[in-house]
RNA sequence: GCCACCGUAGCUCAGUUGGCAGAGCAGCGGUUUUGUAAACCGCAGGUCGUCGGUUCAAAUCCGACCGGUGGCUCCA
């Protein structure tokens, strides 16, 4: 006999064999009744399996546990397919698993499903959830599976298939084996059976590469969610609908924050003035927090020469992701040009063909210049390239190109060059809020979070080696702070590191260093968070700090990078005790990141309602009547004054609407004034929410305010409660 | 960059099978003088994203481009 352990403790036996429903029918019918699966020591497994071993922990699975709705989400994915299926014959399935709040197939088909088709579909998912065909699982051994699968010439299953461990691979067939029913090559586990799937709706279709390599082909990927019930569909649809009201992008439009211009550019953000006293006061607030913690503001230009770039090796590295160079003559830009076919061509032997075109082009347009490169021996053999990239270089440097820079480092780098060092000076911290531009690809740009110009809160920290982890830990504890001055504490820690790709900049030892660091400062912050490979900047590690948007999709906003490679690449130096050169470390961290990825998240967290020190406009005065209005006026004036930034409404409008109207804007006091306030000189207080703090002497409300401010609203939070006795 | 969808007044959106371009809000002019989330009347406002094509006739059908949205890929 074997002896099923339930979660509460009992025990029950049954002989070898039996299967999981068979178990929980004779526990509880309505318990048999109610799970689509079941976890097994551990594992999540059909209820059709047949259990064995002397001790099994059995617990059961209904669409109300996230494994069991996990398992709906799998199978409906399947009963979707087989819609697809029915529908359009020529589909070839690829892959469909179950995803955070719902699943995906990726499918080939000629045909582009549109969002009309999804009734379709969902019609005829219904029907077979109706049908409540059994979920069949039909193990087979994997040299007749392939065999099989080759059969049928899906190449997709075939590679599923390939990448499967094990000896044998498993089918599931909706209905029965043999009769034509819906069968695909699945691991599993499944519901019972396709009654059981839930409350179900085909949500959207977009593009999705196989094996998620864009050379590879384009699948369409099918989006669909499933829930417990009906309700529960509803209500997770709702949340969506409710998220999307949080949206940065229509805040942004509905409160005059910002706008984004197509006449101006795709991804360039124009702050209104609204947005940008929200811009503000955050530069404010962290250059406070800099200059508390020993850094040294510059301003830097946002364009420099070409070779800057190609020294720091983000030229033509990230040539895609950059603006295209500005170029003061044909032969600069014909130079750059060679300079990259060299590049590119490496320590290879002999001349490429863009290298000859370009080599016979310069002599023929330019002789002079053309002879200075016979002069200077550009040379065809191998292991010229750096020989070759330097004799174009020189010529470059009479009329080189510029680049908008992608990143502030090399100018910070450069701030730090311009002077000899002591290590007594060290650590030395240039800070700069850098305007960056970089040439995002079209479909990569939203709203605010992800732009082709935008202003980093940047600063670069030259080191001792010994000085490193302090560093880098009072960097985390910054990124750390700014999160919770805003409120944001739903983020999560990425340590980034290296993989084995050739992106990456410096020696082994540097990047093992710099990981080392890294992975040593996180530890000591006490922080959870989770290692990534291939994650790490070009020149080194880095600690990144995460928030997701109101669509739930992940936004990098702080981060912290260790670099012992741009030092090297820029030959930085510092005097030792030992009166000798020795080579810094940097760091490079920016705590918001960027100010607009920033303030969009911000501004979804706070659904636009920003805390009296953040919000754009903090009052606005609304007198009643006509008779009013002058001391509307006089209240308005003594708020500015104070200051306060408060706004008049001393329209015609009636009071309701004027409350309705500010409230709207998410203005955090309304400032209330009739006849009655006019006589006592109080103004009536009341929140965008609707609170009503009643008649307060306006000395008193500005004092609240200013304490509201001063402590960014953790004193009293949005209570600017020193409402007088009346 | 790739796939799909979308683009009508400052904003949010209607616009049937191709047949004179609409509403609400905002704006402007009046009337109203108001007590805590929308007073009333009137006026004005649009090359229907752009360019090309089909047609007697295009906001509507077709194509290209531009811009936006969702996803994929990318993200120094």
């Amino acid at each position: 006999m074997m002896q099923v352990r339930l979660p509460d403790g009992s025990v029950v036996e049954h002989p070898a064999g039996t299967t999981v429903a068979e178990v929980l029918q004779s526990i509880s019918a309505r318990l048999a009744r109610e799970a689509v699966a079941a976890k097994v020591n551990g594992e999540v497994i059909d209820l059709g399996t047949r259990l064995s071993g002397p001790q099994v922990e059995l617990t059961a699975l209904t669409l109300n546990d996230p494994e069991g709705l996990e398992v709906a989400r799998h199978s409906c994915a399947h009963v979707m397919a087989e819609a697809v299926c029915a529908l359009w014959p020529r589909t070839k399935l690829a892959y469909g698993p179950p995803v955070e709040n719902g699943f995906y197939y990726d499918i080939e088909l000629d045909h582009s499903l549109t969002p009309d088709d999804f009734l379709a579909i969902e019609a005829k998912m219904q029907q077979i959830a109706k049908e409540n065909r059994p979920f069949r699982r039909c193990d087979m051994p994997r040299a007749a599976a392939m065999e099989k699968l080759r059969t049928e010439g899906n190449p997709y299953k075939i590679d599923n298939a390939q990448r499967a461990d094990g000896d044998t691979l498993s089918f599931y067939v909706t209905g029965e084996p043999g009769t034509g029913h819906f069968e695909d090559l699945c691991r599993g586990p499944h519901v019972p059976s396709t009654g059981r799937i839930g409350a179900f709706k085909v949500m959207q279709v977009a593009g999705a590469y196989w094996h998620g390599d864009a050379s590879k082909q384009q699948l369409q990927r099918v989006y669909g969610t499933t829930f417990p019930d009906k309700k529960a569909l509803k209500a997770y649809l709702d949340q969506m609908e409710e998220a999307r009201k949080r949206d940065h992008r229509k805040l942004g439009q509905e409160l005059g924050l910002f706008f984004l211009d197509p006449l101006v550019g795709p991804g360039l953000v124009l702050w209104k003035p609204r947005g940008a006293v929200v811009r503000r006061v955050l530069e404010s607030f962290i250059l406070e927090e800099l200059l508390k913690r020993g850094y040294q503001p510059v301003y830097t230009p946002q364009i420099a020469k070409l070779d800057l770039y190609r020294t720091s090796g983000h030229f033509p590295y990230y040539k895609d992701s950059q603006y295209p160079p500005i170029f003061e003559s044909d032969i600069a830009r014909k130079l750059n040009d060679l300079w990259e076919a060299t590049t590119a061509r490496g320590e290879a032997d002999g001349f490429s063909r863009d290298e000859k075109r370009l080599i016979d082009e310069i002599g023929r347009a330019y002789p002079n210049v053309g002879q200075k490169l016979c002069e200077k021996k550009l040379q065809p053999g191998p292991g010229m390239g750096h020989h070759n990239q330097q004799v174009v270089r020189e010529l470059l440097a009479e009329s080189d190109g510029y680049l908008l820079r992608p990143m502030n480092c090399p100018h910070h780098i450069r701030v730090y060059a311009s002077e000899a060092h002591s290590y007594r000076e060290l650590p030395i911290r240039i800070a700069e809020f850098g305007q960056v531009y970089r040439y995002e690809q079209s479909g990569e740009l939203s709203g605010m979070t992800r732009v082709r110009g935008f202003c980093q809160d940047d600063a670069h920290l030259f080191c001792t080696p010994d000085q490193l982890l302090d560093e880098v830990a009072g960097c985390v504890d910054m990124a750390k702070l700014v999160l919770h001055v805003v409120g944001l504490k739903d983020y999560r820690v990425r340590v980034g590191l290296r993989d084995d790709s050739d992106k990456y900049i410096g020696s082994a030892e540097n990047w093992a260093r710099a990981q080392e660091a890294v992975l040593a400062a996180v530890k000591s912050s006490g922080m959870n968070y989770a290692v990534e490979t291939g994650e790490a900047a070009f020149y080194g590690p880095k600690i990144d700090f995460i928030v997701k948007d109101c669509i739930g999709r992940e936004w990098q906003l702080g981060t912290v990078q260790v670099d012992y490679n741009l030092p090297e690449r820029f030959d930085l130096k510092y005097i030792g005790d030992d009166n000798r050169e020795h080579r810094p470390v940097m760091v490079h961290r920016a705590p918001f990141g960027s100010l607009e990825r920033f303030i969009g998240i911000l501004i979804e967290h706070l659904a636009g309602a920003f805390p009296l020190w953040l919000a754009p406009i903090q009052a606005r005065v609304c007198s009643i009547s006509a008779k009013s209005k002058e001391y509307a006026q006089w209240v308005y004036d003594v708020c500015r004054a104070a200051p306060l930034r408060v706004e008049l409404d001393n329209s015609d409008e009636r009071i309701g609407s004027k409350i309705r109207d500010a409230a709207m804007m998410k203005i955090p006091y309304i400032l209330v004034v009739g006849e009655q306030e006019a006589a006592d000189k109080t103004v009536n207080v009341r929140t965008r929410e609707g609170k009503q703090y009643g008649n307060c002497a306006l000395p008193q409300f500005l004092a609240a305010c200013a304490v509201e401010i001063a402590t960014r609203g953790e004193a009293a939070p949005g209570e600017a409660d020193q409402t007088p006795p009346t």
